[in-house]
Formats: C-alpha cells, sequence, structure tokens
DNA sequence: ATGTTGATGCAAAATCATTGCATCAAATGA
DNA sequence: TCATTTGATGCAATGATTTTGCATCAACAT
C-alpha cells in the first residue's frame, strides 16, 4: 500500500463521490474543475490502485424490515484460538453480520448485527453464536438510535 | 416505513447492486431476468420510495492513510442528557466519526472512529470527546483487524 | 362483458462514458 | 541552453448506457 498519491484533485473527486457515488462525469468536472475526460481517467487510476475498492448501495435497513441494530462483543478460549478459522468464516458469510473486528482489550471480536427485530437477534444468538467452538463470553448492547452510519472518510491530498 | 412492497425482483435487484453498485442495467437484467427498462424503473422506484438511500464509495482506508480503527464507548451524566444536542452534532460532523449510536447497556454511545493512526486517536479523544460537556467516561477498543466491513443487507421479498 | 390499473418489452431518443489525438508543462539529460 | 521525454490535459468523435413513449398483456374491479 504506496503512500498518498492522491492530489487536490483526486482529493475533491474522492470526497465528491463519497456523498454521490452516481455524479455524472460531468457533474463531478464541475464541481472538482477538470474536464469530464480527465475526472474519468483519474476515477480509472485510483481504481487500479485499490483506492476506490467498489461501489456500494445505501440502503435504509427499515425500509427491508430491519429494525435492529446491535454490537456484540465476543470473547474466545485463548487456547482455541489457533484453529477458529472456520468457524469465523461461516460467521463472517452470515448476512445478519455487518461488521467484524478483532480489537485490543477485555473482548476479541466486536459484530455489528442487522436484523429484523429482538427475536431475530436472539436467534441468532443462541444458534449462531452460542454454538461457536471456544466462545467464552458473549455481550450484546442494542443500538436504540443510529445517529451515523458510514460516514464519508477523510480524504487529504498529501 | 410501509411494509413491504418489496417482490423477487426487486430483492435480486438489490441484492445484485449491493455486490456491485455500477452493474449496468443490461447486466442487471440477466441477472434477474427482466429487461433492462424494467430494472431502472424498478430502480427509480426503490429510490423515490428511499429504500435506495443513495449511492456510495466503498473506500480503502489505508490507501488514504487512515490505518485505525477504533471503537469509543460515551457515557454522560443523566442530569445533562437533555442538553448535549450541540456537543452531538458537532460530533457528528467530526469526520473521524464514522458511525455513532445510542445503546442500551453500561454506555451511552458507540462510536466507530478511523483516523491515521494512534496519536491522531489520542489527539481526537483528548481534544474533541473529553471537552464534551457531562463526558462522565470514555473507553476505547482499538481494532486489530477488520475481518468485515459494511456487509450486504439481508434483503427479503416479502 | 367492459373498463381500469399496473407491469412489461421494444425501440427510439437522450444522456453519458471512453478514447484517440494534439497540445502543453515540467522534468531530465546532453 | 536546448532538446527530449514523460505525464497531464482538453476536445471531439465514438461507443455504450439510460430513459421514455408506446403498444401489449394480465389481473382485477365494475
Amino acid at each position: 500500500m504506496r503512500m498518498n498519491k492522491i492530489d487536490r484533485f483526486d482529493s475533491k473527486i474522492l470526497q465528491a463521490l463519497q456523498r454521490d457515488a452516481r455524479l455524472t462525469l460531468g457533474a463531478l468536472a464541475e464541481t472538482v474543475n477538470l474536464s469530464p475526460s480527465q475526472c474519468s481517467r483519474r476515477i480509472a487510476r485510483l481504481e487500479k490502485e485499490s483506492v476506490i475498492e467498489g461501489y456500494a448501495l445505501r440502503l435504509n435497513p427499515e425500509a427491508l424490515g430491519l429494525k435492529v441494530t446491535a454490537f456484540v462483543f465476543l470473547s474466545v478460549d485463548k487456547g482455541r484460538m489457533a484453529s477458529p478459522r472456520e468457524a469465523v468464516a461461516a460467521l463472517l458469510a452470515r448476512d445478519e453480520v455487518i461488521d467484524c473486528h478483532t480489537v485490543t482489550g477485555s473482548h476479541d471480536f466486536i459484530l455489528r448485527v442487522v436484523v429484523e427485530d429482538l427475536a431475530a437477534l436472539s436467534r441468532f444468538l443462541s444458534t449462531t453464536i452460542s454454538p461457536m467452538p471456544g466462545i467464552r463470553d458473549i455481550a450484546t448492547q442494542v443500538a436504540m438510535d443510529t445517529l451515523k452510519t458510514n460516514g464519508p472518510l477523510k480524504v487529504e491530498s498529501g
């Protein structure tokens, strides 16, 4: 992962596309003061360099019937930390699991989970998480309000 | 937020676009077995109904020099919970803050924070979080590995 | 039966993205 | 100093994609 080849044009392009990834090159060109063709070439370059990894939909979970977001904190037995590859892979494959990180501190994993309702959360915890080998502790915090999700990243030209 | 007007075509469209929001209507039409024009109209409808809220970039944070993800847990004085509107708004406006939820349990807020390095995290905590009025407790867990981010939501036709 | 509504595909029209090409500027080397 | 190379740029032509008018069809209601 090489250092910033991101100049101020790239930076402006990325900022604009984070707001709306479907801006036309014409509109983008206006906001960054560059021609559409050059915007196109710069975007292609940012994709090739994997600065841009892809394009995603911003969906409204509630409109899909997904009314509950929760954070799940897992601790696992240290002795069994070498092998849970499969178990983790299975966990990541579940579409209730939106994010999964390993973290410092008293727990080992933090999951962000999105499900239909509390019953679905309970079901997920008891049938998917609990049976995982080596699980020592599960703690759950249910989100009451989502004040911000997936905010734009800071992009600096440097 | 009305109930599922999402039929199996919508569902397939949303699943495909979650994988790649820049599929052409032609390609999309093939995978969902519908004409491009009808896909276009359905997408327009899903946007109008705010099922699709927008289009986002999937960026590689490391490529932007953002090497540290952390979860920050905040507790605030209950007595001062009525007024921190401004403080919260200021917090949400910071671009280190990617997610912010209020949660049940021992803390009040969970933040997901993405910054350049640990020094930047420290700076953020001491200059942005600590001075917030009514903060009673701050706990931080640093992510060591990101196993999954922003996974696709489950979309069901019902 | 008849009319209404909404979904659909096709094809035309409009919009948009990409690319070849010429130009320019900055950096490099003689 | 001057020539040369390299990379970025805009323009215009080309090619691809999206949108829309229109006719058809099926389901449902009158």
